[in-house]
DNA sequence: AAATTTTTGATTTACGTACATCAGAAATGG
DNA sequence: CCATTTCTGATGTACGTAAATCAAAAATTT
């Protein structure tokens, strides 16, 4: 059997109060017993039964995640992800708030932050815009001991806990790849949409894109990068534009939202222009573009996961354990026609 | 708070004790008690606290994994992973015993399963061979009310409760297409190397391969498959004599291991005939040749995650539970070189 | 209606930990 | 050496559930 706080007791010729105190770092212990304690607790190798202890003491975990509006449908996935979990809540001894701020609104975020300070909370987990003043803000709940994971995009030189979301360098690369090699060693122009440069994931995509592309691709031209705001509307009209303004065009990687509106401007172009096309994020939209043809390969994040993923994280934070490191990294999914899900 | 057994009690307008002989199915409940009981289970929306009983029953799982021996490195990294798991034995309160049978041995198998019956077992997961005496084995197991998961490959039309793998067939038919789109538009021939036809695995991969090479690559004709037996020797010399034989072969899909082999091989080729190739498992010697441009893509399923999932599963099953069927979806993972973990 | 069987209630102990209280022991100060 | 402070032990209750025991009540049979 598992030794108990009993055990140690006994090995460490102490009272089970003494072996309490010592435990739950308590006052009241002179040093050498301490010590006498803690030679007892790792010579028998004795493990404290989370379980048990969250039951004595009624833990509950109140999480607070922070999360963007807007209507693309990774967002909504998103948040209904984290809304899956708060379903949970009871069996996981959580007890989940969503915050939502507007997209790439560094004050709102901040602000949302900052009302935190003071609360009582066991966790906060926020899709970060990579800008100082968040930073800053992510730092002063790290300084009162408050466990902060970023979601899906990370903070820069912050002192977050974790980040919950995948490698977006390798993101970027891994759809040059792709593009390239799907391409075959053809002539032409690509072109690249991306949400916003706010966002350090997007930044990230596009690093990761440009490299490759420029040391594996040289006879593919990268144009300038569309700004389309994770907007769909806006994304379609942007990439129209472009394809109308350019016949050499022949590849297309979206690194942001707004899937929706650019799979509109390929049918609209569809059958004269032949495109490659890579996108991120696997949505309904997405899904059925992979299969009739419109897109040729799905880069995604599994949101469902990320979100298990950052309420796991922050928990262990909470409780100053130790997280199953490779089981908490997120995978970059790629999705062909064949391996949908 | 979280409604407790008192709570049912008093709802229900009974003793704690009836609650719990209706909870635990024990004897001595009037059917109309037993209903009123289950009723106000139902509408106060009681959910037993797992960890609460589990603490007051002294709950341990007994897990048995049986696993092929075999000196290829998936098989290797299986066996290490679920060592990995005991590791985490007691904070996870399982007890795993792990059992090696020859590859490819089906009445080694099926003695090993036999030896299970009538122990005290929470739970078998096993790499299965695919044949009738299997099935029965495990249709044994499974009538005797033990839970029982199939691992990597499964058993075709068994009891199983659940198979913790990659969807095979999507495997080969992404192979398929990954190595027909790399391959743009040429000509040729594919030759295919799988370790036996004896496990379903493999031959999902081969028909999802095949399936997708008729209906879209036309211009690539596959050749028959060579056995390697997962063997590294056997499957290099294999494919040497192959490419010896015949200078028009321009693809490759390993859908077995041994690919140490098969590495050797394509090196001693190397510089003049270009290749494309296609394998599965990620292990350090195709993670180095997929660096050094040896192979072009790697499809894997992650063994720890599958070990993990199988015990989750399992725990679950004995605890008659449900599981968050998402999480356990055991995705195929894509590797190029860019996006290595 | 009595005897019997079946069902229910009341109560207790246990699991491993947290936490509080109070008395007594040991160490420290003067 | 005494007074004081600091430490330690002993003990009890709690968390939510499981499981056992024994008595009492209700239902069933004779």
């Amino acid at each position: 059997m598992r030794p108990t706080v009993h055990d140690i007791a006994a090995a460490a010729g102490v009272s089970l109060a003494t072996v309490d105190r010592v435990l739950n770092q308590r006052p009241g212990v002179r040093l050498v017993t301490r010590e006498k304690v803690e030679t007892a607790i790792r010579e028998i190798g004795y493990i404290r039964d989370v379980a048990a202890a969250n039951l004595a003491k009624g833990r509950v975990y109140p999480l607070v995640f922070i999360v963007p509006t807007g209507d693309n449908s990774f967002m909504h996935g998103l948040r209904s992800e984290v809304h899956h979990a708060t379903l949970r809540a009871s069996i996981e001894r959580t007890d989940i708030r969503i915050v939502e701020v507007p997209p790439f609104d560094v004050p709102a975020l901040v602000s949302a932050l900052d009302a935190l300070l003071g609360q009582d909370i066991a966790g906060v987990a926020l899709v970060a815009t990579d800008a100082p003043e968040v930073r800053a803000a992510v730092g002063r709940l790290v300084s009162e001991r408050i466990p902060v994971v970023t979601l899906v995009s990370d903070l820069t030189d912050s002192a977050r806990h974790h980040y919950a979301g995948i490698d977006n360098i390798a993101a970027g690369r891994t759809a040059a790849r792709l593009l390239g090699r799907f391409l075959g060693g053809r002539e032409g122009e690509i072109t690249v949409l991306a949400g916003s440069m706010l966002v350090r994931d997007h930044r990230e995509r596009l690093q990761g894109f440009s490299d490759v592309m420029a040391e594996e691709f040289p006879k593919l031209r990268l144009l300038p990068v569309l700004e389309g705001r994770d907007d769909p509307e806006l994304a379609g009209s942007l990439v129209s534009r472009a394809l109308a303004q350019s016949r050499d065009i022949i590849g297309i990687y979206n690194l942001g939202a707004g899937n929706r509106g650019l799979i509109t401007a390929l049918k609209a172009v569809r059958p004269e222009r032949e495109l490659t096309v890579v996108v991120h994020e696997l949505t309904q939209h997405t899904r059925a573009a992979l299969v009739d043809g419109t897109i040729d390969a799905v880069l995604n994040q599994d949101a469902g996961h990320e979100v298990r993923s950052a309420i796991r994280v922050m928990k262990a934070t909470a409780d100053g354990q130790a997280v199953i490191a490779d089981q908490e990294r997120i995978r970059l999914d790629i999705f062909l026609k064949d391996n949908l899900p």
